[in-house]
DNA sequence: ACTTGACTTGACCGACCGGTCTAATATACT
DNA sequence: AGTATATTAGACCGGTCGGTCAAGTCAAGT
């Protein structure tokens, strides 16, 4: 029976959003626990370490993520160069959404933890650092899917979607420094100017 | 009389270190103290709060970079496309300068921070934006420059310097991830191609 | 009926956190 | 010399941290 949601599941929920909304630092088990209306002893039944829960919290927002709106942007039905638009309306309305809620822009979880762990927690750098190659490479069939189509002309496709990958982290990271989703907007449709050539043979 | 590097200096200098290499919260000001050889109780004589340490940290690493590289890269001498390539060069030997005696990728302090604490203090986060303010400034001086001796056709240079400024930090945080800093030399080159047109007039 | 093992409870642990405070000491001015 | 002031020293504070643990509860398996 669930016990109205497992309560991993409901520990996992309040991590993520806890995280997410502040930083994998500020967020104590404690807290997690008491918003998820679960014991400490549960807690580390389920979870041996706050590590571990970081690892499945990463895991399951990167599965929601590629599920979810991602999902949407690269669908296939959709102009390759269309999901690269859809990708940062949807990035726009999702922080929109979330400060009217929060007051605050709570950016990317995975930029976020990204900058905070990644020079303290080798497993949780390798973590993210996998999430991130698969974003890439979502962006990387779009582009292969638009030179094959001629929507543009031949590209390190490769390295241009890493590159546009990094922008919307960056352009995120603004907003949120700025806590102002419509950074997200003025800014995002440039990521469709990024390019990177072929590299020469020397 | 300098107690050989007056003991505030040396707060600062190590707090700098020591945030830059990891994190806000990560960094107690005990480490601080013992690192830098000083007093609890002298530590709060300078410093009223942990919060104050990191503004002066923020503001002398905001005064060191704009009088350092970025004078540099930024020195009118240089065409202003070369300034781009110039600032992407310094962050990449700073990256990889600060890896190989760290062993780790500590990214910009700045995006660093913002990302870590903007969530949670207002005074830090509107510091660390104005400092993005400022530097998106230098860009978009650049940018002006170029377009005024015909190097670049015009464009939206306020709009554009920002996302340049966006771009880099995007890619410090992707590089930090892969704890390499050959992906600013790789990525990096492409702020060149960044161009966001002037809006239309509706 | 009895055992097993998953799950829950909440008290408890040592370590550490940011910050305070009093007393001592060095320095500068008169 | 005497006094005010800037600086240092380090014990101390309440609170929180991640994590442990012994003692249970409860449902399913035999």
């Amino acid at each position: 029976m669930n016990s109205e949601l497992d309560t991993r599941e409901r520990i996992l929920a309040t991590a993520r959003e806890l995280f997410h909304g502040r930083s994998y630092a500020d967020v104590g088990i404690k807290e997690i626990c008491s918003l998820a209306n679960v014991q400490k002893g549960s807690f580390y039944h389920f979870f041996p370490s706050k590590q571990d829960l970081a690892m499945a919290v990463i895991d399951n927002m990167s599965d929601d993520w590629a599920n979810g709106f991602v999902a949407e942007a690269f669908d296939e039905a959709l102009a390759p160069i269309e999901r690269l638009d859809y990708m940062v309306d949807a990035v726009y309305y999702w922080q929109k959404a979330a400060k009217s809620v929060e007051g605050r822009m709570p950016g990317c979880l995975f930029g976020n933890l990204a900058l905070e762990v990644s020079t303290r927690d080798e497993v949780l750098r390798a973590r993210l650092n996998a999430v991130f190659d698969k974003a890439s490479s979502r962006f990387n069939e779009a582009l292969e899917e638009a030179i094959e189509i001629g929507d543009i002309l031949p590209l390190d496709t490769k390295a241009t979607a890493t590159a546009m990958l990094a922008y919307l982290e960056g352009v995120i990271l603004l907003a949120k420094t700025r806590n102002d989703p419509e950074v997200v907007r003025s800014l995002g449709p440039a990521i469709k100017s990024i390019r990177i050539e072929h590299k020469h043979k020397n």
